[in-house]
DNA sequence: CTGAGCACCTGAGGGC
DNA sequence: TGCCCTCAGGTGCTCA
């Protein structure tokens, strides 16, 4: 479910809790989640000592003093937290992380979306899942004027685009959305028929809506909560996403909703065109 | 190469 | 209660 800005939120928190912890033991309770997690892990892991705690689009990126990278994708119900040692598993508790101090770190993942790999640090950028990813919206690199000539070429609806990884990494359905109200877009344009304002709209929403949720821990819905188990409060600020029927906020018109590529929009048909 | 659709998996909620 | 259907913060793969 996570977005960029539920895993960030979880970075945030996770890194002062973890920075320079010894992990002590790995207990995998299943092999597989998406994909299967790297045999070994529970083997290699323990010993080696958490030295920085990064995000890449929507993965976690653990490193240790052995120069191994822990990935962490958490798919669409992943989560990450401190358990007492002493409570039972729950079916859905997958990896258990025992670390030296006595804290137990879990990982739960309901749908098995997740994906979970320990490789070679230096080995990252050329790993099938991060070789083709694109920018992240949060760097300068993100800029109106890129943002445009990347719509110049595509013929996908402009939502599709923003939700493309190996264009602009970390949106997902719920700010892709919701960047699409704030800029009067409609999510079903096709990108190439964006203008240059659209483009500057576009950028400044989404990086916008980005760290305003982060700033709030991120937007809970259903079963997302962040490492301390408190709810992000992003959802607060929806204008449009799960608002079918209800009245915009902006000029009262209807919210509708529509199915692009599987993925549920949702819009504002008096203020996106 | 690009874009659309499918598959992976479990659980919640609504209608009957 | 129970069954059956639809839907869900993602993304790699396959096919046209």
């Amino acid at each position: 479910m996570p977005e960029l800005a539920e895993v960030e939120s979880l970075r945030l928190k996770l890194e002062p809790q973890i920075l320079g912890a010894t992990v002590k033991k790995v207990v995998l309770r299943r092999k597989d989640l998406r994909y299967p997690i790297t045999p070994g892990l529970a083997k290699k892991l323990p010993t080696q000592k958490i030295e920085s705690v990064k995000r890449r689009s929507k993965y976690l990126l653990l490193n240790t003093n052995a120069d191994q990278t822990l990935v962490i994708h958490l798919g669409m119900t992943g989560r990450f937290f401190f358990a007492d040692p002493k409570v039972p598993y729950d079916k859905h508790d997958h990896v258990i992380f025992d670390l030296k101090d006595g804290r137990q770190l879990r990982f739960r993942d309901p749908r098995r979306f997740g994906m979970m790999f320990l490789m070679d640090a230096k080995t990252l950028p050329e790993n099938k899942f991060f070789k083709h990813l694109g920018v992240e919206p949060l760097t300068e690199a993100f800029h109106a004027e890129w943002l445009y000539q990347k719509c110049k070429k595509a013929k996908t609806p402009i939502k599709s685009l923003l939700m493309n990884a190996k264009v602009l990494v970390g949106v997902g359905n719920i700010y892709a959305n919701e960047s699409l109200f704030l800029s009067g877009v409609r999510p079903t344009r096709q990108a190439n028929r964006i203008t240059r304002q659209n483009a500057e709209d576009l950028c400044a929403n989404i990086k916008k809506v980005l760290s305003e949720s982060i700033a709030v821990g991120g937007t809970s819905i259903r079963d997302y909560v962040g490492v301390d188990e408190t709810p992000g409060l992003y959802k607060l600020q929806l204008y449009v996403y799960g608002r079918t029927g209800e009245a915009c906020q902006v000029c009262q018109e209807t919210i509708k909703h529509l199915t692009q590529t599987g993925r549920s929009s949702f819009y504002c048909p008096r203020c996106q065109r």
